[in-house]
DNA sequence: CGGAACCTTTGACTAAAGTCAAAGAAATAT
DNA sequence: ATATTTCTTTGACTTTAGTCAAAGGTTCCG
């Protein structure tokens, strides 16, 4: 788990979040949601616009289950509500070919037609809300909820401690493999990942960050030598890029480090990764010379721990 | 009604509204609404809600009217709802001493120790959330927030046209005269207010702007001499200052203006109003010598009307 | 192969949320 | 003073949203 930092929030920030929620919810949140149902009950709806975002997904349908699990339904209450939009000529149920037990939902025509209707509508609800505006005003706003946006779903992701042989802990590795093996020139070789031992208890941690339930990023941290830990596969989820979760990741990594008694942390990166390398240095990490011959490392980094007894 | 702006509103930005909205209702305003209510349905949390923001205002209790129109619930409802809570003992309901069909409804002090408890819960909460960022990423999120808040409401005001005798446009006009009247050290006199016949018609306009039904600004534009408008009384609720809403009002006088076929545009203003007269400097206006000997004024401004033919 | 685990359907409920209309009491308009 | 309007209450509904458990197919695992 992280560790509680000691500053509090101010209260007036509390305040801020909480003033800007109520007004947000109320006012403009219902824009959306109330006249956006249309003839529609809001169970019936919410479940129509995950289907199709479902669809767009994956191309043919979403599983029951996902659903189920997406919009925490129950099985019962789902399956009616499927069977009703079916009866109604908007979707269509079938049996997913690869598994007999799992039921697939995908829009008819006429429900795409519908989810276009609804779209068309909310963009105009949305632009007749922004049209008072001038463009600068316009531009400011939209500025201001991107940042407001990025920093709350910083604010939203958890980082936890987990096993390295953990199924996520896992995914992560196998989905950093893939992205890193795609830009190195080279390739990379799933070999050289860290064993789940070498990241777990007095050897070392793994990290995992979760967004809303799915592990969107992670880090892990070895022994390299006696007093000496060493920090690899840093890797953040495309989606999840640019909200400063390495940097988050590095903290929580250099936090576990002190508490194993590492008085410094050892890292390599190759050359084509420039950001990750802007980063360690921008987060207090000192280029030295090879400590290991690595296959796929130009780079190496080294940080001092303050924290260290 | 307010003229409709040619410049359409790029699709980027709606996107960008409406993918904010998206995740804000989604995930943050969930935390509040869900959450908070604890053992009570949903629609009596929202009852007892509104009757405590209702009894904070106006000292003794709302009336069952007041609620029914701010929450838009069915009168039948609203009255089932309000027997509920006051046999759980956390309201009270009496009858009105000014009008005996009305009811009153206040908070007892049971009432107002689950409100407090309902509010520790919301901010312990919003505090939780924003623990995990750092102070200069919340502070940065703040100020996100505020501004985009600032602009929303902005966004949210329609501006209309009104009849000079109407009851809003009295309202606002009384309300400018208290106001005036506690900032001038000579005070002010109603009788120098506009009269309802100057702003009507081919003599004048008169605009209202609204937040949520309620009048939150003022300004009237009458005939100075043939060719020649006077705009005056633009005036904006303390509760509604510092959004541009006075440049707003400007805005649609001086398009009022040309219709009415005035080259020019003239008003005056007290010493003592210096924002106003930056907005009038910022805005196009030119210092002018005294046109009228006016009590209340010294400074003079004029504009000159580009769309005027 | 047999049992355990999984996914969905169905039946039988409940609580919340809301609608509609009739009726009574009080205030306002004529 | 009488009619009309306003505000609330009450009874009699309906729809939405959801829960729980039993049961019937499928798949997975040993």
């Amino acid at each position: 788990m992280e560790q509680e930092h000691s500053e509090p929030v101010p209260a007036e920030q509390v305040a801020a979040l909480r003033r800007f929620n109520r007004y947000f919810t109320r006012r403009i949140g219902a824009l959306d949601d109330h006249y956006l149902g249309q003839d529609r009950p809001l169970g019936e709806a919410r479940l129509l616009f995950e289907i199709e975002s479902g669809d767009a997904e994956s191309g043919d349908g979403v599983s029951l289950r996902e659903l189920r699990s997406r919009l925490g339904l129950d099985a019962g209450y789902l399956s009616r509500m499927a069977k009703t939009l079916e009866a109604q000529g908007v979707v269509r149920v079938s049996v997913d070919p690869d598994d007999n037990r799992l039921r697939r939902v995908a829009l008819t025509a006429a429900g795409r037609v519908e989810i276009k209707e609804q779209n068309r509508r909310a963009n105009a609800l949305a632009a007749g809300l922004l049209d008072t505006l001038s463009e600068p005003q316009r531009t400011e706003l939209t500025r201001a909820m991107a940042t407001a946006q990025r920093l709350l779903r910083l604010a939203a992701i958890t980082v936890a401690l987990v096993d390295g042989a953990a199924q996520d802990a896992r995914a992560c590795l196998d989905a950093y493999a893939a992205d890193i093996g795609a830009r190195f020139p080279e390739g990379f070789d799933k070999s050289d990942l860290v064993r789940p031992r070498e990241v777990t208890g007095d050897a070392g941690a793994f990290f995992v960050a979760y967004e809303e339930g799915r592990p969107m990023a992670c880090g892990a941290l070895r022994t390299l030598e006696p007093g000496v830990g060493e920090i690899r596969h840093v890797w953040v989820h495309p989606d999840a890029r640019r909200l400063g979760l390495a940097r988050r990741i590095l903290a929580e990594l250099e936090r576990a480090a002190v508490a194993h008694g590492f008085d410094v942390v050892r890292l390599d990166t190759h050359a084509v990764l420039t950001e990750a390398q802007a980063m360690y240095r921008a987060c207090g990490y000192t280029e030295i010379p090879a400590y290991v011959d690595h296959v796929y490392a130009d780079h190496w980094f080294e940080k001092r721990l303050a924290g260290a007894r």
